[in-house]
DNA sequence: CTAAAATAGTTGACAAGTCAACTAAATGCG
DNA sequence: CGCATTTAGTTGACTTGTCAACTATTTTAG
């Protein structure tokens, strides 16, 4: 196999090698690569910290809401705040108003976390739109806007018609 | 809970919100959850027939290049191709000219199964890109493509530059 | 030629996330 | 009221996928 320069990619080049969703999970996978390596340093996990930047905004609110925000299973939210609350960022408080719920609150370690964190938001951001202008970055957002709505909300467990 | 109709994402609309990467992963987990629904009759699942593709195009590929056409660790091609393999979708064999490879073959329930595999891509892919033009689609592969050479290569464990 | 380095594949341990089944509280309807 | 339904959260079992450490070949340099 002397000189197999070309990669299977540039070989075979039809529509299947460019399926959206196939970039879809090569960014994904790529992406969190990279936040792991970024975040390697701290003491949180790629898969808790998005459930601050909610909290960032508005604190109190419920684990309903944060899987909402990111059309996320109830059970993922629960497993990431419970590590949360464990490494001390952020506290559950009944709902006095409705015991099932919970709201949650943040710490004073997730607030002095807080540009450090969104230093490393901004660094991932940006890495992956080097070289990207800022048109191009508008109309991609707005593309997969329109594609996670074209997805949205028919997950099975959570809440279905009626 | 009356009449709490804004959601999270509603009222709370600032630049965190609108993450690249926060769409990429609502996009990623809800295109899997769909791909499960519609692969559930077949015998295979969601983890498994990407590496197929590649093989419809050309057999006897090996298992490393099977990784690098979705940018992807060895680990996963391994039991990805094991499951593969007890199912009865791909053959090994060991390379004669490099005994560390496989070269990997599609079995006849492979190449029966592609119209149906087929389909289903197709029927996932428009169903992620409903009521978005072809121009638009093409801007945002385009757009994908320069994000995944961003983030590409860059692996610790697989291949390092030297 | 031979020892060292690189490469393909494998395995174990782990994180993230889904689904399904469950509990407990709240709501709705007879 | 009081029973049935809905809802928020929890738990267990499972699939994907990563990293790190390992084996067995192959390649490279001395």
């Amino acid at each position: 196999m002397g000189k197999e320069a070309k990669s299977l990619n540039e070989q075979i080049n039809d529509e299947d090698s460019q399926l959206v969703a196939k970039y879809i999970s090569i960014i994904y996978r790529s992406m969190n690569c990279l936040l792991d390596r970024e975040l390697m340093v701290y003491d949180i996990d790629r898969g808790q910290f998005p459930f601050l930047i909610p909290l960032y905004r508005r604190e109190g609110i419920s684990q309903k809401e944060l899987c909402q925000f990111y059309n996320m299973d109830k059970a993922a939210a629960v497993r990431a705040l419970n590590k949360l609350e464990g490494k001390g960022y952020v506290m559950r408080k009944k709902d006095p108003e409705d015991k099932r719920q919970h709201q949650i609150y943040l710490t004073k370690k997730a607030k002095e976390f807080k540009p450090q964190l969104f230093e490393i938001i901004k660094f991932t951001e940006n890495r992956m739109l080097e070289n990207i202008n800022e048109e191009e970055v508008g109309q991609l957002k707005n593309t997969l806007k329109k594609i996670s709505s074209n997805l949205g909300v028919k997950k099975r467990g959570n809440d279905n018609e009626k």
